[in-house]
DNA sequence: GGTCCACCGTACGGTACCGTATGGACATGG
DNA sequence: CCATGTCCATACGGTACCGTACGGTGGACC
């Protein structure tokens, strides 16, 4: 038997948390129930561990806190980004960002729950990182249209507003939304619409 | 002196608190710190009185959100709605809705916090409620500009997404959107393409 | 195969809040 | 001027969470 590996043998093997174990916990938290819900008692009962584990590999909640957005950050920006530069043609790699984006986001209210936490300062930080470089991006793709620099901007920025604007509702009233066989309609006639001259 | 008036004399006299009173506390609290901080003794202490007030006023917690979450759905829809009724040209009142609804968006991030809340099963039913209105009211409008049902309803969705997201930006990466000297070509801008045909 | 230490369990005290109970304060009508 | 109802203050017990202290364990390494 390979003893070089750690251990996993059966299901009831202690799991010996990470760091990063409890930094996607906390993520999965502020997803369910904003960062309020980021405690660190319920989560400890959600690893199976206790507080003890906690306090052994942090220095308190805001260190996980901190911990968490920076996995945030890289995960859901640069991940994405990278992913959709592997589409050569341009206006489907705008149709396919946002496709994309919109579909993860539906999945999961992240997002929505760290734009409601804006005022606390770590979550602003990370807020304000992630989002100039979002619309930086989209803009840029807007430039290579053949906009000018200012009118890419603008129409990068109102294609985020759509965005964020449409994850809110598929979260909090997804009724209003179009139904699942019409989405793909809706989302080119979006897209043609901000990229109309 | 004039003793039908219940009392008003000068400051220090002791205010007594109406239900209102506890609604409107609570709906500034939402404002600033979300739903959870819709806490009894702080309010209590933010109005100068004690809990004894509000247990009087309210069985608990749950009826004083309710109430506030009624005071927002009224206030915050229709009084807008009538409001740019006023104004005869269609296409100025689309204008003039956008620009206030942004405006009124831009000081206090109240519907940020209770969009982040959408979980919980009062604010859902509330935020359903508006909108719902609000998608309606705005599907009608680019309706009245001639474009068929669907299509105005497509339309309007796509807008009031705009507005969405672009509050959530001016709320949590106010540093993103255009100066304010620009806004008002922004806005028109984004009004126009949304209008094109 | 013993020693060490990264990792975890448990117990404790502190804080912030909820909701209840109960006794005033104060105005109004009898 | 006292009785009554409305509204509030205070004190209390309960719960959920934070952070600390410290004792235990089991795998890595000699």
């Amino acid at each position: 038997m390979d003893m070089a590996q750690r251990q996993q043998r059966k299901s009831p093997a202690k799991p010996r948390l990470s760091a990063d174990d409890w930094a996607d916990a906390a993520l999965a938290a502020i997803g369910e129930g904003g960062l309020a819900a980021v405690a660190v008692e319920p989560l400890a009962v959600r690893l199976g561990t206790t507080k003890g584990s906690f306090y052994w590999h942090f220095a308190g909640r805001d260190a996980l806190i901190e911990a968490a957005l920076d996995r945030w950050a890289k995960l859901h920006t640069e991940g994405m980004i990278s992913h959709v530069e592997a589409e050569p043609d341009l206006r489907k790699r705008i149709r396919l960002l946002f496709a994309e984006s919109v579909g993860a986001a539906a999945s999961g209210s992240l997002e929505v729950s760290l734009l409601a936490t804006a005022g606390h300062p770590q979550v602003a930080a990370a807020l304000r990182k992630v989002t100039e470089r979002r619309v930086a991006y989209v803009a840029e793709l807007f430039a290579g249209l053949g906009f000018p620099e200012a009118e890419a901007r603008r129409r990068g920025l109102l294609a985020y507003s759509v965005y964020l604007g449409h994850t809110q509702l598929g979260h909090a009233v997804p009724s209003v939304l179009p139904a699942a066989h019409e989405f793909g309609a809706y989302l080119d006639e979006s897209l043609d619409l901000l990229m109309m001259r």
